[in-house]
RNA sequence: GGGAGCAUAGCUCAGCCGGUUCAGAGCAUCUGCCUUACAAGCAGAGGGUCACAGGUUCGAAUCCUGUUGCUCCCA
């Protein structure tokens, strides 16, 4: 046979399997009367790369949909991306920019044709990415959020919930995003401890010339938006300021104080000033003592004509600025460092303003009712089950959701104004237009198209999201497609916690909403992957390796093992170069097994020894426990666990146990029966491997035997675990155990593998010798004679495996001392492991409560122990004697 | 401020409805080997008061209480 290269290298490898793949069409899949298994993949940004975290999450998707394709399932991974409204319309704004363009000049139809000019071509890089990690994505099912049916969808139900009563437009303090210039949800802000000032003005009582109330704020630049100062009741210090009037710093405009219980006491001076434009506290306060609602800041952040000074400075200068002015006014007291929390937008990172707006929200209580109920009563579940607890408390406080945006690149939000300020929702300006009509006939009876005018937001990107395992087979328009009906409930969900109530929670609403039935059975929620200080990989911090580098030098497999193996589900991964190594490794030890296979010559003339017989039986014992427990794991969603068991059953079962077993002496031929057995286990193997590592499996299963055209690892059927022998199993734990006993003694004392030595056995307590396995220890420790044995062997160096002894004689390289003093060491750790047996066994009460096959247990310990001592005692004697 | 979770070997974790020599795995470390598949390898070895303090029990890494430290979520 031609030469195979001692190193295993995947870029001769991988992409020749993927396109063989695709051109087989083994991804695809339609619905037939298999069972089905279903996927739809989180789908990515559509601005986005890869990053380290998708190379875990989809990999594991990849794992488990190859695993059920093996297990000859109908298989499907839905892939796709979403428009990410936000980060989106941000790239093609920048983009415009540099082009010397201006959104503001571009009408919102031109705009959006950039828009898709530039999806159309940066868009879903990360969809080919995902191609290079192997990832068996149904590629022709494909979706993108804004795909025309996945649009129609969202609008439907916006329509339909609207109908229902669940949508509503309202004026509401919003997150603001100054940066991107819309609103955003509460999910979206993200609150950070920042150092930052706390200070401390004082404002001057009206009709006195130096009665002064001082208050504390962080924020002095939304001074020119107060219309109150706040006191508690009962607070001592204030009762003098009832149905007083105070003046604002710089403006001088006069305020009331008023008094609530809202108001802490302890905080500050106990006197709070009241924004009601901006600070959500503040604006409850506001609607509860109709206070004025003064906006002092533009939708940029920059300070409005409202606020009368420092117009159109940014806020953060105006802080500076008016903090200077008050100083030199005499209004600051003092200012403290204080530690608080901000609010940043997830999108932009850019400082959230509370900002009143007018907004549609969605109402959630009722749908949240059923989402709770379905993973509370396991209907769905949560791998690890932890997140239940996480997912309770934020369903059960669960707050409106603002699903307006202010931006163009989204599904525009089907509301139609009239020129009197009414709105009809509709799907289309005629039928607006029509319903409008029919509405209150009288007054908008000529009402043409044209005085229709559409809202000018769009929704939630999450508001198309969390319809996407219906979306994605188009069970919103047509509910009883054959798809959705195979498909849909889908099997597992994979994806990171930190989207629990962005997409899961909400997905479970929409597919209770609109098919009332959950969306998937499974969510496995990954961990993020960080590096090796526990910091989370990010771009500013230049801590990420780049994924398509590390595929390129080690190869997809190695760098989907390496992932995995260190990533139970829930826990966070701390990613080292080293976790990678580990993957590449175990390739090279799969490659070098098939090269030793391959290697040996057949001779069909040759009967099977004995030797190869009892290893094949023992190792098809070994895999076939081995596959129960990996299954076990999988269906535990333990798949780190199921990883490392299937490691260690090819490296050390099959590569240092079994092929060093039937391993033919060197330039020998090996007989036929045992090779088949051995290619026939190897392929078993690859196939339990091949979800893990699909490339490097496909490979070596193609050269291990003659494929024919349209042949895969892939599309073949994973072994199913068989009953067992565990009596060959634990026979061969005898055997080893003598097996490392040897090799200690030919190290102690030097005696090369190639030099023979003779074994001889004393079996005590009148056991029956075991023979199975003493032919193969004659082949691995280089036996010339083995024999069994009634008396002490003379000139020997001695070993004890259970009871029974074993010796090698060894003329001239006897340290009786040092073997007196092993001995003894062995001797006193039995004693004492017997004495605290036998003291368990003394007490009358762990006799009588302890159940009888614990107390068993301790007496056969006890029966192994006072054997194994006496064997040690004769031994010891023995020894003394002779020096 | 409210809630949840975690603490076991140098690192990452498993064990946790109490009972097997129960104190484990992988990696890392150390020692010896270029032995004819693989030095990306082989053969071995060392390493932990199971965070701390109490309690329950014949018996606790495992159950209970408290303490300390860390992490996450929410406001």
């Amino acid at each position: 046979m031609a030469e195979i290269a001692s190193k295993y290298d995947p870029s001769r490898v991988e992409d020749k399997w993927y396109e063989y793949w695709m051109k087989q069409g083994f991804f695809h899949a339609v619905p037939d009367e298999r069972e089905p298994y279903c996927i739809v993949i989180p789908p990515p940004n559509v601005t986005g790369v890869l990053h380290m975290g998708h190379m875990l999450n989809n990999t594991i998707q990849d794992i488990m949909v190859r695993r059920a394709r093996m297990m000859g399932k109908n298989a499907c991974w839905v892939p796709g991306t979403d428009h990410a409204s936000i980060a989106t319309e941000a790239k093609v704004v920048t983009k415009l920019r540099e082009s010397g363009i201006d959104k503001a000049s571009l009408t919102r139809e031109e705009f959006l044709g950039h828009a898709w000019e530039w999806k159309t071509k940066h868009g879903g890089i990360i969809l080919d990415q995902l191609k290079k990690l192997g990832a068996s994505c149904d590629w022709e099912r494909t979706r993108f959020t804004m795909d025309e049916a996945l649009y129609e969808s969202v609008i439907d139900v916006f329509i339909d919930l609207y109908n229902k009563g669940l949508i509503y437009r309202g004026i509401r303090m919003v997150n603001w995003d100054p940066k991107a210039l819309t609103a955003v949800s509460d999910e979206e802000v993200n609150y950070k401890e920042v150092n930052s000032k706390l200070y401390y003005v004082r404002y001057r009582v009206e009709g006195t010339q130096d009665d002064w109330i001082t208050i504390a704020t962080t924020r002095p630049e939304t001074i020119l938006g107060d219309t109150a100062i706040c006191v508690h009741p009962e607070d001592e210090r204030y009762q003098h300021l009832r149905g007083k009037r105070i003046l604002v710093p710089l403006l001088n405009r006069s305020i009331p104080v008023i008094f609530d219980e809202y108001v802490d006491r302890e905080f500050g001076t106990g006197a709070l000033k009241v924004t009601p434009a901006h600070d959500i506290n503040d604006y409850n306060l506001g609607l509860k003592y109709k206070l004025e609602v003064i906006d002092t800041f533009n939708p940029n952040g920059t300070m409005s004509a409202a606020a009368q000074l420092f117009v159109g400075e940014d806020r953060f200068v105006v802080r500076r600025k008016i903090t200077e002015e008050l100083k030199e006014k005499g209004h600051i007291v003092k200012i403290d460092e204080y530690v608080n929390k901000v609010g940043y937008s997830e999108r932009t990172d850019e400082v959230i303003e509370p900002r009143i707006s007018v907004q549609w929200f969605m109402k959630m209580k009722d749908l949240a009712k059923p989402a709770l109920d379905l993973v509370e009563d396991d209907t769905i579940l949560f791998h690890p089950a932890k997140y239940k607890n996480m997912y309770r408390h934020w369903i059960s406080n669960v707050t409106d959701w603002c699903i307006s945006r202010q931006l163009w690149w989204g599904q525009r939000i089907p509301a139609y104004y009239l020129p009197n300020g009414e709105f009809i929702v509709a799907k289309s300006r005629e039928e607006a237009l029509a319903i409008a009509q029919s509405k209150i006939e009288n007054r908008n009876s000529e009402i043409t198209l044209d005085d229709l005018k559409q809202d000018e937001d769009v929704l939630d990107t999450w508001f198309s999201s969390w319809l996407w395992p219906i979306s994605v087979f188009d069970g919103i328009r047509h509910p009883d497609n054959a798809d959705i009906n195979y498909y849909y409930p889908t099997n597992d969900l994979i994806t990171a916690p930190e989207i629990i109530f962005f997409w899961v929670a909400r997905m479970i609403m929409a597919g209770w909403e609109y098919r009332k039935a959950i969306p998937f059975k499974n969510v496995y929620f990954t961990g993020i992957v960080r590096d090796k200080q526990g910091r989370k990989m990010s771009k500013s911090l230049g801590n990420s390796p780049e994924p398509l580098d590390l595929i390129r030098v080690n190869g997809a497999d190695a760098v989907r093992l390496g992932m995995l193996l260190c990533s139970p589900a829930g826990n966070d991964l701390l990613y080292d170069d080293a976790l990678i190594e580990q993957g590449r490794n175990f390739c090279n030890k799969i490659w070098n097994a098939m090269r030793l296979v391959k290697g040996w010559p057949v001779d069909d003339a040759l009967a099977q020894p004995e030797v190869n017989k009892v290893s094949v039986e023992w190792f098809n014992s070994v895999f076939n426990a081995s596959l129960q427990n990996i299954n076990t794991l999988y269906d535990d969603y333990r798949l780190s666990e199921a990883l490392m068991a299937t490691y260690k059953l090819v490296w050390d079962d099959f590569c240092s146990w079994f092929l060093e077993m039937i391993k033919p002496a060197y330039q020998q031929p090996i007989d036929r029966q045992t090779y088949a057995s051995v290619t026939g286990v190897f392929e078993k193997l690859l196939k339990v491997l091949h979800p893990f590592m699909p490339f490097i499996t496909e490979e070596i299963w193609q050269i291990l035997d003659e494929r024919g055209e349209g042949e895969s690892i892939m599309i073949t059927r994973l072994p199913v675990a068989e009953s067992f022998d565990q009596p060959i199993i634990d026979k061969f734990a005898f055997a080893e155990e003598v097996i490392m006993a040897i090799r200690n003694v030919r190290k102690e004392k030097n005696i090369p593998q190639k030099e023979t030595i003779r074994l001889y056995i004393r079996k005590n307590n009148q056991d029956v010798p075991d023979t199975t396995f003493d032919s193969l220890v004659g082949k691995l420790c280089n036996i010339s004679e083995l024999a069994y044995v009634d008396e002490q062997v003379p000139e020997s160096i001695s070993f004890v495996a259970g009871s029974t002894e074993f010796f090698i004689p060894l003329t001239g390289k006897i340290d009786v001392e040092e073997e007196l003093k092993k001995l003894e060491e062995e001797l006193v750790y039995t004693t004492g492991f017997m004495e605290k047996v036998m003291q368990k066994l003394s007490n009358e009460r762990f006799v009588n409560n302890a159940p009888a096959a614990v107390v068993d247990s301790e007496r056969k310990k006890q029966d192994d122990a006072e054997a194994r001592i006496r064997v040690l005692e004769e031994q010891i004697r023995g020894l003394r004697e002779k020096s």
